[in-house]
DNA sequence: TAGTGGTCTAGACCACAAG
DNA sequence: TTGTGGTCTAGACCACTAC
């Protein structure tokens, strides 16, 4: 673990232990960085994470402070941030709907940026959260990256096992999101009525040398997904 | 403006006047500090701008390339990086509803951390993206931070003037979404029909001193708006 | 093994906030 | 004015990729 990782981890198990709440005021940069016998880049950086990741936010002649959001059961639909791990406090299940090895289908092969021909590991997923059905997910993934998957992995985290046992490094995402009408088919699987709202979102997923390994649609349970966001700087 | 935002216009600009596309490759990033003289740090910070920007991606061991979304009509709900001006390649035009000074309602004196009685600017906009209808907006700003706005004001674009005119500088925000069926007052106002899907936006404002200063509540209407998001990292 | 991006340091100097 | 966070530099060294 890099130094500045490990300082932040280190800042926030600070913030942790004394209990800090929103808007308390953390130990000055010049005392941080001798606390924790670091550079005064490397705690800059490490406070960047911390910043973007939304656990405090600094201000120039005044001090480092703590930020907390205040509502609960929101889950996050992705960090500002990244790689911070999300939903670690709810209980996600997955039951498998179906599991096949197909050749891209063809509406597909443009986000995954394949071959024609190439095949796909095609998934469908009901994912819960806390016992609730929590979203539809069908995904799709490049055997040409992936070249083994079964249906006991697909049941687990997928993107564990491809760090983990395959070493692959996953990188960045653009997601296209929008809201829509429920089709039969999806309300089926999500136990709701044809025509009730419904969040999707499509995922390209990249290799952090940039290639497309996974398209993935989700279509969220309205009742039983909320999201929290938590934004740096201003966007209109 | 600051070395490294100034480093990173310029790296945009290269791109653009190199037509760059989605995977292309930089100059090494040797090369780069030569090129636009500045330190290896300046650089580095640079190109970290670009890369949460979702402009370029970096390869340890292999270069820097560009990155770009291919699907165009999508709106940048927020980007992962935070002060990119958004919606600049759309028209945005608003109506004013309402527009009243009043003490802070009940429901949202949590929300702005106000205390009782607190004075705020209550504004209703119908806003529109490229002629249709994109979203109802009813947003509460504190008197305490914002002492004046008007209705003038309020047809424009608020917080360029809240930044300009006053002085305010903008720091980070959270945001709440989730998804549900239109309620009657709402969907007379975005021309839609009572039980539509709709997106609802939450977003508490706060300077950059962490205070709040600006509560808001946004429902989308789901024909006219669609959005895209550039993550860096795993989120699950 | 060569090339390329990433981390880390020490220290000078700058910019903003609060009293 | 003082204290505090932010920028910038030069350079050493590390880690990954591709050949």
């Amino acid at each position: 673990m890099l130094k500045y990782q490990q300082t932040a981890t280190e800042i926030e198990a600070y913030i942790e232990q004394h209990a800090l709440q929103q808007g308390d005021k953390l130990p000055v940069l010049d005392q941080l960085i001798r606390q924790f016998a670091v550079s005064k880049t490397t705690m800059t950086k490490a406070l960047e994470l911390l910043e973007r990741k939304g656990t405090i936010f600094q201000v120039r002649g005044s001090g480092i402070f703590v930020r907390k959001t205040n509502r609960k059961g929101y889950i996050e639909l992705f960090s500002t941030q990244g790689f911070k791990q999300n939903l670690v406090e709810h209980d996600i299940q997955s039951k498998v709907l179906s599991f096949e090895l197909i050749p891209c289908p063809e509406e597909i092969i443009e986000n995954l940026g394949s071959a024609p021909g190439e095949m796909v590991y095609a998934i469908k997923r009901i994912r819960y959260i806390d016992g609730n059905i929590m979203c539809l997910e069908e995904s799709y993934y490049r055997q040409t990256i992936v070249p083994y998957l079964n249906r006991e992995i697909v049941e687990q985290s997928i993107f564990e096992y491809l760090e983990m046992a395959l070493g692959l490094n996953i990188g960045f995402s653009d997601m296209y999101m929008h809201v829509g009408k429920l089709p039969d088919a999806v309300a089926t699987h999500l136990e709701l009525t044809a025509g009730d709202p419904a969040l999707t979102v499509e995922t390209i997923f990249h290799l952090t040398n940039g290639r497309p390994f996974d398209y993935s649609v989700i279509t969220y349970h309205y009742e039983h997904s909320q999201f929290v966001v938590q934004a740096n700087g201003l966007y209109l």
